[in-house]
DNA sequence: TCTCATGCTCTCCTTTGGAAAGTAGGCTCC
DNA sequence: GGAGCCTACTTTCCAAAGGAGAGCATGAGA
């Protein structure tokens, strides 16, 4: 992905856009994924459905914790769209709407759970470095 | 932060509590530091210094792409906080800063790697969710 | 003297996200 | 028979996050 050796390489912050050798629309939509999937309410969902298998609306936003609803709604419906959950809708009275992983998302559920273990295995260390961090701004 | 005495923050909408056995402090921790790295920017700045090794500021704004200076600054700000990056000054004129990161960063790259495997190995199938939602949706 | 280079910082304005109230509609309880 | 109730949203209003662009410091070179 170096386009240093041959680019001008302009500042995009110029206006300018800086030439890519690499296939620019694979580039653009993987970037647009991962800013959709590099989302803390996806990754709080993902887990959540991960660990409890399919749930229901409101049982979602309890075990993902501080969502909004709105948010909650939104992230959801983008996750379906991305075909990350699939979202099953009973047709009774009070509503019962279903959401589960698909089989994408329990693989990207998988690619995750790297990310959760190095946040357990590093907690300690980036709370010393936050510290040391207030510290030398004194 | 658990704004109940006992538990972690549960059934925020209509205030309740659930039991969890899990240490609530140390949930909140892992949670923030996912709400930290598991964002857009950070995840973009980490692979381009993964890929790069050391880079200027202004390096760092052009590999990640269209990033605002306010966020670069910002996002570059917190992983040196969290001891993700190094950043090392060398008192020139003009400023010369070099970023690079630590070896806590490199292990939440090695940890994102699966990630972005993910997304190119399954954007085909995203951009055909997103299809077929679409016209669900008519 | 004037400009440029670099790593920010500041201001202004748009977009995003949170809190809470509203909605649909069959069902239960009085 | 009508007053809620239940659940999955939706809407409204307001605060916070984020983008665009200008400004700043400061010595070197033109």
């Amino acid at each position: 992905m170096s386009d240093a050796s041959s680019a001008p390489a302009l500042y995009r912050w110029e206006g300018h856009e800086a030439a890519k050798p690499v296939d620019p629309k694979l580039e653009a939509l993987v970037r647009d994924i991962i800013g959709k999937v590099a989302d803390k309410w996806t990754m709080l969902i993902l887990e959540a459905l991960e660990e409890h298998g399919t749930l229901r609306f409101t049982d979602v936003g309890r075990k993902v914790g501080d969502i909004s609803q709105k948010m909650l709604t939104k992230t959801l419906r983008q996750m379906e769209a991305d075909g990350l959950v699939a979202r099953t809708v009973h047709p009774v009275i009070p509503p019962h709407v279903d959401y589960q992983l698909t089989e994408m998302g329990q693989s990207l559920g998988a690619a995750f759970c790297g990310v959760w273990l190095w946040a357990e295995a590093h907690h300690a260390a980036i709370e010393a470095s936050r510290a040391a961090f207030r510290a030398r701004q004194d």
